[in-house]
DNA sequence: GTCTATAGTGGGATAGAC
DNA sequence: GTCTATCCCACTATAGAC
């Protein structure tokens, strides 16, 4: 493993503003470069293509996710919780997180996951705390698949202007736990 | 409700057909017109623009899905049948109508929902049955933030490759019943 | 490692003639 | 309602000089 040039680091970062501002779209590879104060084609000095530079950052993504998830589990204290506590405070931090981090969170979760590009291990180590939590894998993905459903239509303003959403989250987790 | 000119209809009816084979970024206005034998320009003459192409294929997804799900009741007789039973019957519709037009279901249910060009109702009609079945509009959120998770997870082959998301889709539907 | 210049691709949309 | 001609935009990426 060797470590990533500071260069590179700083193109991350700055591409990881842009992304948080305005979006997949939004990043190009000219307004990084602009950002940067440096020509667009310099960038292919430090990244072979854009699909690299989007791997970083659903790399980057995916560790904070997981870190969140993690932070939500301790929030409850030494003790083992009973799963309706935990699958509670790991909705609340996976919805959290989304929220905070919207265009993030859709490049990481949106269509296909470049796992050639991502770090071996990454993707699974942030479920991790979810499969453990839920017992099995097949609960694991349903309630996964209940919470990235009321993330992405929340983000995409699928619901109505008027729904209680907190009202919608608590069904799910009671009917996981 | 004026009816659309002959034109305009084969001129949707194409765009659906490219969509179902190429997705939404083959959909272009120049693919569709060399499809109906025309120039790109002649089609502005019958569409404002490609959203408005667009909203009249979402329009038509959502009358399908619509559809799709009251067969999917209708196929379990004449007798109120149980909640889990109907919760079971509109899953099993619900992804089997996603499985077979993947991209209509991509442009009906991802992104902003363009509400302002599509016929007023259409949007309630087709959710309809999932609220009835549900009984209140919070579970019938939940749920079916549930069911589009699992399909969209499962379009962008985000479920590991052995996974079985026949028991995963079987986990939330017992969890909701 | 940065620059300039530029190739190559693709897209949506308009003007005006017929 | 269709055509031709065309504009404008934006993007990724490469070549070669410095």
């Amino acid at each position: 493993m060797s470590q990533p040039s500071p260069r590179l680091a700083a193109i991350v970062a700055t591409a990881r503003t842009i992304l948080e501002n305005h979006g997949r779209e939004g990043l190009t590879m000219r307004a990084l470069a602009a950002r940067l104060g440096m020509q667009a084609p310099s960038l292919y000095k430090h990244v072979a293509d854009k699909d690299e530079l989007e791997a970083l950052l659903i790399a980057d993504a995916l560790r904070e996710m997981g870190t969140a998830l993690r932070a939500s589990l301790d929030g409850l204290g030494p003790r083992r919780p009973a799963r309706r506590t935990a699958v509670a405070a790991l909705a609340k931090g996976y919805r959290a997180w989304a929220l905070a981090h919207p265009h993030p969170y859709r490049l990481a979760t949106e269509g296909t996951l470049p796992r050639d590009r991502l770090p071996v291990g990454l993707e699974a180590w942030t479920a991790a705390p979810l499969v453990e939590v839920a017992g099995d894998e097949d609960r694991a993905r349903a309630i996964w698949a209940f919470a990235h459903g009321m993330t992405i239509l929340e983000l995409d303003g699928r619901f109505p202007g008027g729904a209680d959403l907190d009202a919608a989250w608590d069904r799910g987790v009671a009917a996981f736990a």
